[in-house]
Formats: structure tokens, sequence, C-alpha cells
DNA sequence: AGAGTAACCGAACGATCGGTCGGGACAAGG
DNA sequence: CCTTGTCCCGACCGATCGTTCGGTTACTCT
């Protein structure tokens, strides 16, 4: 059962508002303070729920990975017709992207000036390879065009996917992931599929 | 003629050693000491050459934004068919955004923290909008699909080439140019052209 | 009521931030 | 030679950085 709590801060609820302000005025140019006075608590008060400012970071960025990682456990990116594994993979990306937004948008900007960062760059190119090698066997099965390096194609999709934390905002009336994902699987695939 | 001077920095040799670390550690995570390590002279001496750090943000941006603002003062994105306009200024911001990398870079990473930020945000937007306009129009005379949304096909192609600075290194033997820029029309063009 | 503890606070820590200051080294022009 | 101006430096400024600490409040449990 769900134990009624008090009113208070959670590491859960805290990291939504620092990621939220980390978004704002980017890592490096969030300072303690910042997060506190969005957070409404004090500064000191921040340490009784986490270790500190580089532990949010990577609370943030592990669920961000853990989000898109999922993705390829999925039943219908591991079974079937490689190009069809690739546009289940490409919409539900674009599906995470848009249900974890803010975790992902903080993911997509790390620079790598810390170990929390590097780590996550690691864990980024880790995930893109094995989304190239997707589309690596969908171009052996002769299902998506052969004219442009694998890489290069896979490195312009992922640019047009991760850019939608760039502008896609929640906003109530705005467009829904499913358009935004048909869009996306659209622009993409209309480019990709050979022609015929 | 060029007057032979001494082998000393001037503001725009300083300038490009600066934007490289910019690049690398971001601009809010850049101190001036990291400058002044780069850079091979003390920090105190940086201040002889320009006033300060947002001064070297802001005429790196300007640079940046100089060249693609250009773009639409050529004579081929001015006359002829939307269209073929669109297709031609597509190409020209690649090879502007691969010819001037670490400032166009730079310039797609600004969050808005301070009025230099702010400024830059705001003409990047009339930027993309002068773009979106051209879209609009090749839509218009029926040349591209309109089965996607003009803003939202304009964001994603946008996000696809923008994505070129999060890769592209200019490593001698790499592609060049003209590669990419035939890449990316191909790729953004074959999902945007009309079936046929 | 009293004990225990989770949540919070103000004050302060050493370190580093962007920037200033007075002055020294050095080349050019007389 | 001496002056002039460019280029650069170490030392230092007040402010802010992320973090720590001792202590207070407020809720839970018995």
């Amino acid at each position: 059962m769900t134990t009624a709590k008090r009113d208070t801060y959670t590491p859960e609820t805290l990291l939504s508002v620092a990621v939220q302000v980390f978004n704002e005025r980017g890592y490096d140019g969030t300072s303690m303070e910042h997060l506190s006075k969005a957070a409404g608590i004090s500064k000191s008060s921040i340490y009784h729920h986490v270790a500190g400012k580089e532990e949010l970071l990577r609370r943030a960025v592990s669920r961000a990975l853990d989000g898109l990682f999922g993705i390829l456990d999925e039943e219908r990116a591991d079974a079937g017709r490689a190009a069809e594994r690739l546009e289940y993979v490409v919409r539900r990306m674009v599906e995470v992207l848009i249900a974890e937004l803010p975790y992902v948008t903080l993911l997509l900007r790390v620079r790598g000036n810390t170990d929390t960062e590097r780590w996550a760059l690691e864990r980024r190119r880790e995930f893109d390879h094995r989304v190239a090698a997707l589309l690596k066997a969908a171009a052996a099965d002769g299902d998506v065009r052969e004219d442009i390096e694998v890489r290069l194609v896979t490195r312009l999709v992922f640019g047009m996917i991760n850019s939608i934390v760039e502008w896609y905002r929640p906003d109530g009336r705005g467009m829904n992931e499913r358009e935004v994902a048909d869009a996306v699987t659209q622009l993409a695939f209309g480019g990709l599929r050979k022609a015929g």
C-alpha cells in the first residue's frame, strides 16, 4: 500500500526540479543557490536528500539512459526483419525522448567535464552503435538505401530525433507523442527507403 | 601590403583558441584560467586584447550568425523557384556550418543566461523563420510534401543539419564539405520531395 | 508527555570565479 | 641614447562556487 507521506521532498521530486533548472541554465551555469530558490528550500537542505550537485546529474542521465536502452530489450526491437526493427526503435526513441524529455535533454547536453559526464557520453556512444548495427543489418537486407554511408545516415537520423528536445514542449493542446513519432518516421524513412 | 608584425596574439587569434576551449568544456564550464593555459599567456594578459569573457562569446556567435545570414543574401537564395532556393540554402548551410564549425557549434549551444546569449538566440530564431518561410513557399508551389506540418519539418531538417557540429571533425582524410552536403540534401529531400 | 528522527536552516568553510592594478620587458622611432 | 606604446606578468580584489557543520523545528511513534 502507498503510505501517505509528509509533504516534503524526496530525492526524486527534488531531482525533477533540479533537472528543469539544469535544462534552463545549463548544468555548469546552475548553482546550488539557483536550485535552492527553485525548490523553495535552503541550499544546505538539499544535501539532506542528495550527496551533491553531481549526484543529481548522475540520477538524471541514468534515468534517460535506462529509458533508451530499455527500447533495445523490447520484443519488437529484437525479432523480425532488421528494417522493421529499426523503424520500431526509431519510433520508440521519439516516444521515450518525449516521455522523459527533461532527462534526455540533459543527457544530450553533457560535455564531459566530470567523471559522471564522461560515463554518460560513453553509454550514449554504446547506444548509438547498437542502433547503427541495426541500420547496417537493414542495409545488408537491401531494405534501405545504400548510396549514403551507414555511419553518416545514423548520425543524421539521430540528429533529427535528438533535436526534438530543442523545441518540443508538452503544451497541453500541442502535438502529442504519436504525431511527432509519425512525422519523424515518415521523414526519415521516406528518405531512407529505396525508391519504388 | 601585409605588415610583418610581432609574433603575438590579436583578438582574432585569441578568439580561435577561446572558442575551441568553449566547445570542449562549455562556455560556463570554461574559466579565464582555462583560457590562459590554452593560450599560453597569463589570465590578465587576455584582458589586454579583449574586454572579457563575454566579448569572446559575442565575437564568436557574431561570426557564426554573419555566415548564416550571408547565405540568404546570395543570389541563388533570392531568385528562382522556392524549392530550388530552399535546396540551395540547405546545401550552403551545411557548407557554412563546416567552414565556421567551432563558431557555429558555440552558437548552437548558448542557453540564454546572459544578454549576449539571449541576443544570439533571438537572431537564430530569426534565421529559422526565414528558412521556414522558404519551405512554406515551396509547399505552396506544390514542390514538397504537405502531409507533415511545415514548422515541424523545418525543425527536423534544422535538427539534422545542426547535428553535424556534434560529430563532424575535419580529420584531413575524412569526408569533405561536399560529401556531407550531398548526403544531407539527399536524405532531407529524398523525404521531402513528393513521391513520383 | 517524552524520545527519536526526518527535514530544514543560517553561518561559515576553502576554493575558484571574472576581473583589476601597477609595473616590467621589449621592439620601434627619434 | 631616451621616449613611446604594445604586450605581458604576478598579485590581488570582491563575489560566488559547492559543500560542511551545529543546531532548531516538526512530525511520528510509544
